[in-house]
DNA sequence: ATTTGAATACGAAACAATTCGTATAAACAA
DNA sequence: TTGTTTATACGAATTGTTTCGTATTCAAAT
């Protein structure tokens, strides 16, 4: 078995881990360039972030050339079915089903949404 | 307009407002042997974290006699809707769709569950 | 060669959440 | 009345997260 390292990344490292998911390689300029956007911490918190994340074996890097290079460890899909399990049992006392619903009541799903879900529920009840 | 408190509890204070939901009124003990269960910190902890939350205002008391009456403030639907909400941003890209999947693919929905999840899909596509 | 710019390392402050120990007061039973 | 139990209050230690300042190193441009 994987030696399944802690997947519980705050919530700061979940930021991270979205740009280094969607991105794939990331430098810590590259990082930070795109956390900017949206708060205003300084460089060297990024940083710092991203090593403590290193030190966790959230992330690995390349240290071969001067600017390291990071890339996430932590498997997206397996981190967000986590995440989920987590709020249905501790919000939704273990009910799927009560999440859904209270996630497609407000959230505005658009039409193509809901049938997308509806052909996935098709599949899932065969 | 409702001078909405801030709707983001941490984790210790979710378990508790969980307790407070259900149970309507509890007094500290009420709340302390429910969490007894399924934690091992002592009473004065649970205590002090009501204490706090009644600061903050996520609950009101009643302190007419000795032992503390303690009620949840916050809303239970709202608070639920808020967490959701926030999972769908910071995790699946505010896709409310991709949440809705991953929570069905692996906890093992039911057949009854898939079923009322359709019937209220039908009735939101209306 | 020297300066300048951009990178990492690292300590530590600032903050927040959780935990508990101890003091004290009230209720109750002996 | 006196001791025991059961509350609350509250300070403070502990732990975890986020933040930044400063030192240092390396590379590239002058």
């Amino acid at each position: 078995m994987a030696p399944s390292i802690n997947l519980k990344p705050t919530e700061s490292e979940l930021e991270i881990l979205q740009i280094l998911w969607e991105k794939g390689n990331c430098t810590v300029r590259d990082v930070h360039e795109i956390l900017e956007k949206s708060k205003d911490s300084g460089y060297t918190t990024t940083l710092k972030l991203m090593q403590i994340m290193h030190e966790k074996g959230l992330v690995k890097r390349d240290t071969s050339s001067k600017t390291h290079i990071y890339t996430a460890l932590l498997n997206q899909q397996k981190t967000e079915q986590h995440l989920v399990n987590k709020m249905i049992d501790n919000v939704f006392n273990g009910s799927a089903a009560r999440l859904v619903m209270q996630a497609l009541g407000n959230h505005t799903a658009s039409k193509d949404e809901i049938d997308s879900i509806k052909k996935y529920l098709d599949e899932l009840s065969k």
